[in-house]
DNA sequence: AAACTCACG
DNA sequence: ACGTACGTGAGTTTC
């Protein structure tokens, strides 16, 4: 049997110091915690103990003699960073189910000596992890040390068994005391013996072992075989015999505290996941919420026993053709949960009638009545809910089946309900909501082992499904006490069908001409990789910030920019400001953008075309925290435009061979949400007038009139009404249009003069958040603020600029959102060959056939503009083109 | 795995 | 005085 103890204070320093500082959005400093879990997590793996402990210094000043090494010595003035991670860790440690020892009056290296001893006694073996060499002395046959260093954020473990010891020192590790003793330490108040140093001491301790045993040679003593000790040395000893005494009492650990521990009480225990989910959730540990499998506690909405309907009561039918009558009889006597396999292959239905002896039904892909069955299960008029409908929708449009009557969704319920969260797996609501486990294919027990694998997943499905059903109960009332059923029936789910068939769309590519691009691209990439070398006077990776940094500021001796974590920045903005000191500068800039076409776009692009030469992107329902769509795999909502370069490539993106593309996008949507929002008088004439609306700002803002308006003064104008969006502070506004912050705070400051109605809203939204604790759009999706109840200026200053934008940007993808099930309704009601292809934000792509252009294009302005009614009209413009960058 | 950089709205 | 604009995803390097 083995048990590991762990040295609390020496590893937490080591944490603390050797991770960089990291904080919870609420301004908690978690590094050392964060550092000592990891250490942690490395012991258990590589020693598998089979019991854990940690033993803590107590604050208190100790009795025994006023001794201060390493932290100790630096204990009074322990940064406050650490000091308030200390309760946390305790806490951990708790909810790991990880004993701690402390013991006032009693140092960590006795605790740790005598829980050594003690597990000697039992028969245990017992091994010590520090990162401090005075434990070194506890080194025996049954007790062998882990000195635990960090360097470079690194951590290293070093497994010091008496042999290990021997090899490096010479001596067994019991003489550290009579080393300590002879050569005295410092940091540890020991005094030693004046005049004898580490060399000596080694070498006395070697041919000695004791200090007894030296005293009792004297002063017959040697040096070394054969080298009798130099008369000043004996004299030395001799004056020192004392001290030597006295040090050696003081270096010795004293392993009989008076303890209650018993090495079986620290057996190694499953955690507690409801407290360890709470702290790590507080602490902002994703990852080790799922190195842990955490999942989240049992809410207090959540029933006291879970419902019967998803418990073992429920009989499983597996349909066939005896069976399909009955159920399509079940189907219209409720809503049904419908859960498939990821390929397809199988689903389970189960539901939902408020009968107590509910039925799942079950469906292989195997079984004759597989189609029919699904058939049934595809009518309008069979209510349906599930968890991730577009996913679902994607899977069954790839076998030609096409399903209505959708009615819940649990991941979009969650997400509306928490945009914020990380994620919306089915088992976390579960559990989170309704308060049961869904088989996850784990053992629970003995007789789920024995089935086999075919079995097994459709028991999964269907209690999945039947997971489903429960969250649907539970979250409906939620949903509409949230004020978010209307978004939720009329917008998000409505979307999903939609969203399936894009993806399924695709937008075709011209392969030949991206890969043509690409070698452009790479020539292009090696010339310029040749002149840098050759203005650097070095060859190095260009696309290393570490070495570039290393080429412009120490070998060219070129200024310094921002800084930041691993030195100075290399980006964007500090090159443009190196381009007139250096050549270099724009060589490189021109790298970046060359590299980065390459990469990201040509090269990635070009993996993810289909065998249809179309790509596929995958739009995320449930990951902004305002409401907007994200795209994946390829991200299509990133394409390059801004620059000349990346325009080549939205020429790749075509329509097949007597077809168009249509690019229809709102124009300043965001503004003008503001300016209705706001009620801003002066904004929204200038939109009811049909102005420029960065021309009217500029006008407004100087006092000047239009006309007079200066392309500078407009590119000002554009950049504050970005800033006003986006939660302005005058730094930011300065760094942006290049003036100083004093010329960019009075430019606010007139802005907000001018637009009065635009300031009252700031303040009114920002106050109303911090009252409700949330923020809200037009059409009351919402987004928790608890950063407005920081204490953290910086955390609440972000969560002030987060109130301001997301009603705005979450406004504005509400009205995408409606405008793009109306566009698709009306398209596929126009029965014109055409379909949607993406999605990017305030844009719409559809694609075409030749002829029907102008009618698409007339259908996409139309519905988009119509999508909601403003006190300001809301404008798109729609063009037409063989490739998507003819047609923006 | 995290940091840096950069593409888009 | 604080630290510096909102929302995303992907490729590359570093530790």
């Amino acid at each position: 049997m083995k048990l590991v103890v762990l040295d609390g204070n020496s590893i937490v320093n080591r944490a603390f110091f050797g991770v960089r500082l990291l904080t919870a959005s609420d301004g908690t400093p978690t590094n050392a915690v964060f550092g000592f879990i990891n250490i942690l997590r490395r012991i258990l793996s590589e020693e598998e103990p089979d019991a854990l402990c940690v033993t803590f210094d107590l604050p208190a000043p100790t009795f025994r003699h006023l001794k201060y090494d390493g932290y100790k010595a630096t204990r009074h003035k322990m940064p406050e960073e650490l000091a308030v991670q200390m309760p946390i860790l305790k806490d951990t440690l708790d909810a790991m189910n990880i004993r701690r020892y402390e013991l006032s009056g009693w140092e960590a290296d006795d605790l740790l000596g005598t829980i050594a001893a003690r597990c000697a006694g039992a028969g245990w073996e017992c091994v010590v992890c520090t990162g401090d060499r005075d434990s070194l002395q506890l080194v025996s046959d049954t007790t062998t040390v882990d000195l635990i260093t960090t360097s470079r954020g690194q951590t290293n473990t070093k497994r010091v068994t008496p042999r290990v010891f021997r090899e490096e020192y010479g001596f067994d590790p019991i003489h550290m005391i009579d080393l300590k003793a002879l050569m005295g330490d410092s940091s540890d108040n020991i005094p030693g013996v004046r005049g004898v140093g580490e060399k000596t001491a080694m070498a006395l301790v070697r041919l000695y072992g004791t200090v007894a045993r030296l005293y009792d040679h004297m002063p017959d003593i040697c040096q070394a075989p054969e080298k009798p000790a130099s008369p000043a040395l004996i004299k030395k000893l001799e004056e020192g015999r004392d001290m030597a005494e006295l040090s050696y009492d003081l270096a010795t650990i004293r392993c009989n505290a008076p303890l209650d521990f018993d090495p079986e009480e620290n057996r190694v225990k499953p955690v507690d996941n409801d407290r360890l989910y709470e702290i790590f959730t507080r602490l902002e540990f994703r990852k080790l919420i799922d190195t842990y499998k955490l999942t989240p506690p049992v809410s207090s909405g959540a029933p006291d026993e879970p419902m019967e309907f998803c418990g073992e009561c429920v009989s499983v039918e597996v349909v066939d053709e005896k069976s399909l009558e009955e159920f399509k009889k079940a189907l219209s006597t409720g809503t049904a949960c419908v859960r498939f396999s990821s390929d397809g292959a199988a689903c389970a239905v189960c539901v939902d009638n408020d009968s107590p002896d509910a039925v799942g039904f079950l469906l292989g892909e195997e079984s004759p009545v597989f189609r029919p069955a699904l058939e049934a299960l595809c009518a309008p008029e069979v209510k349906k809910m599930g968890h991730d409908i577009k996913d679902t929708l994607h899977m069954l449009g790839a076998m030609g089946i096409s399903m209505e009557g959708w009615v819940f969704d649990s991941a979009i319920a969650a997400y509306l309900l928490d945009p914020t969260a990380s994620r919306y797996e089915l088992g976390d609501l579960t559990k989170r909501y309704c308060g049961f486990s869904v088989m996850d294919g784990a053992d629970e027990d003995g007789q789920f082992s024995l089935l086999d694998d075919g079995v097994k997943l459709l028991a999964r499905l269907l209690s999945e499904a039947a997971a489903v059903a429960c969250l649907r109960e539970r979250l409906t009332p939620m949903l509409r006490d949230a004020g978010l059923w209307e978004l939720f029936e009329k917008i998000e789910l409505p979307l999903c069908p939609v969203l399936a068939r894009m993806e399924l769309a695709g937008f075709l590519v011209d392969e030949r001409a991206l890969s043509d691009f690409g070698k452009t691209l790479s020539d292009q990439i090696d010339t310029l990789t040749g002149e840098i070398y050759e203005l650097a006077g070095t060859s190095f990776n260009i696309n290393s910030p570490k070495q570039l940094g290393e080429v412009l500021f120490e070998k060219l001796g070129l200024p310094t920019g921002k800084k930041n974590q691993r030195g100075y920045s290399t980006n964007v903005d500090v090159l443009e400001k190196l381009r007139p000191l250096h050549p270099i500068a724009g060589k490189i800039l021109e790298f970046r953008e060359l590299a980065k076409l390459k990469s990201t776009y040509a090269d990635g692009l070009g993996k993810v075309i289909g065998p249809d030469k179309r790509i596929h992107t995958n739009f995320q329902m449930t990951v902004t925290a305002t409401g907007r769509l994200s795209s994946t795999e390829p991200n299509l909502q990133n394409i390059p435009i801004r620059r000349e370069l990346g325009g080549e490539i939205r020429k790749m993106f075509v329509a097949p061979e007597g077809r168009v593309l249509v690019d229809a996008d709102y124009s300043q949507i965001e503004l003008r949400i503001l300016a209705h929002i706001s009620g801003d008088e002066h904004m929204k004439n200038a939109f009811l007038s049909g102005e420029d609306i960065h021309r009217s700002t500029a006008a407004q803002v100087l006092g000047i009139p239009r006309s007079e308006v200066t392309a500078e003064q407009r590119r000002h104008a554009k950049a504050v009404n970005f800033g006003i969006v986006y939660g302005i502070s005058a730094f930011s506004l300065s760094e942006d249009i290049g003036v100083t912050v004093a010329e960019a705070r009075r430019y606010i400051n007139t802005y907000m003069a001018a637009y009065k109605g635009v300031a009252d809203y700031m303040e009114r939204v920002i106050a109303e958040a911090k009252e409700t604790g949330v923020a809200k759009t037009l059409y009351g999706r919402i987004r928790p603020m608890p950063e407005l109840r920081a204490s953290n200026f910086t955390v609440r200053s972000f969560g002030e600029r987060v109130a301001r934008n997301m009603p705005i940007q979450g406004t504005a993808a509400d009205i995408m959102k409606i405008a793009m099930v109306n566009v698709d309704r009306a398209l596929r009601e126009s029965g014109l060959d055409a379909a949607l292809l993406l999605q990017v934000h305030d844009e719409l792509i559809v694609e075409c056939r030749e002829k029907d252009a102008e009618a698409v294009r007339e259908l996409l302005k139309r519905e988009m503009e119509g999508a909601a009614s403003l006190s300001v009209p809301l404008t798109v413009e729609a063009n037409t083109g063989r490739n998507w960058y003819e047609a923006k």
